[in-house]
DNA sequence: ACCGGGTTTGAGGATCCCTTGAGGAAGCAC
DNA sequence: GTGCTTCCTCAAGGGATCCTCAAACCCGGT
């Protein structure tokens, strides 16, 4: 499961390259269009995130390239409100397209459904954690057969925890992953929605805390 | 008929074989690859259920040496998680993957699906949710018997809901779908035609509202 | 031009739930 | 045990989000 990155502002590629890693996902970054034509012959990604904005050649004639060398998803990434980019992108070959700012939490759901469409519908939209199940598609939870009726945030926060299961998030990840900030301030914010998560999955100890660092999921 | 279950652990293997006998699919269970092999060869069953988790040999080669042999479509089941071994059993000519543990509806889902693909059966162009059904080919809904006439929007909408019954569509890919614009600015647009739609529907709570998010169908 | 259904837009209001504060409990080092 | 840090509980304000209800707008068809 490696996923080639095409991006040539380096901040925003290491950033997203660090995300990616972070949530399970190798990945291979490249700067340009020429670049990333070698790599997706060679290393053959199971998805390609494309920037569409790249320096040496534009983005949607890479994203033909590709197309026609290989059948693996491509997910386009373009600027805020270049609607014609997009359209065109999609012409082009491409699956899907990613807006700037890229949110984690969007940018780990778009992977999964676009690999979850090529792969035949596939990849499975739930996880099971004891006898809570999470279905990421439906954003519903059950919890020993009974619906739980769960808010925004606590969904998001109980996803991005069940995507990982098992795994320890640290307190900032989640921040950033559920909130979109980089901002340890709000860690009060962060423990309400814990206890109430808690409270709705009743006496079952899912969502466990790491004391000094974050919080995991029991399996 | 048939279905060959290649499953090494007895107690899920034989779990597995009475639940698809009790639907009405012969079922044999090997537990090894070997035996897998021989089997596919001399039974001809209709749909292997492959265990990816051999003990004698890895489930890919399994995988692929069934596929150089036969056309049969296989269904392969991989620990939860394990996306990796996903993709390459997909890579290996499985036709689709299940994750354990594995409910008694998807299985049947699955085999369902896998075997009217191998068949080519038409796939049937209407969704059901509840007593409510979307005829996609005829642009029709009928609601308990009785047909209702829908506006273009108002069926366009319900159709986008419907293709991908159950998973929520945030607001923005609905507005997308269905007015092909990219501007959040037309929500209320949106929240008109969604009420006009459930009126229409009836007291049926078909159309949920997600907080935050979007819309979903009930099922 | 005139309807008439379909669609969009607006304002108002109801509901939900996110955030924030303070105080207390629990964990950890010594 | 003592002190310190970290985490949890609880409740309430205020804001975001969504629904309702009308009215205006658009656009074919007659």
């Amino acid at each position: 499961m490696r996923v080639l990155l095409v991006e040539d502002d380096p901040i925003l590629g290491d950033a997203l390259r660090r995300t990616l890693v972070r949530n399970g996902f190798p990945t291979e970054l490249v700067g340009s269009g020429t670049a990333a034509l070698a790599a997706v012959a060679e290393r053959e990604p199971d998805v390609v995130l494309l920037d569409m904005g790249l320096p040496d050649r534009d983005g949607l004639g890479v994203c033909r390239e590709i197309r026609e060398r290989s059948r693996v998803p491509i997910l386009a990434i373009t600027g805020r409100g270049d609607v014609a980019a997009r359209v065109q992108g999609l012409r082009s070959g491409a699956d899907d397209y990613l807006v700037k700012p890229i949110s984690t939490e969007e940018l780990l759901a778009r992977i999964d459904a676009v690999l979850r469409r090529a792969t035949g519908a596939a990849v499975a939209a739930t996880v099971t954690v004891g006898d809570v199940i999470v279905d990421l598609d439906r954003r519903a939870v059950t919890a020993g057969g009974a619906e739980i009726a769960l808010t925004r945030k606590e969904f998001d926060l109980l996803a991005a925890l069940a995507r990982r299961e098992g795994a320890v998030l640290p307190r900032t990840e989640l921040l950033e992953q559920v909130w979109g900030i980089a901002d340890a301030s709000a860690a009060r914010t962060l423990e309400a929605h814990v206890a109430s998560l808690r409270s709705k999955l009743g006496e079952r100890d899912v969502v466990l805390t790491v004391r000094g660092v974050g919080y995991r999921l029991a399996r």
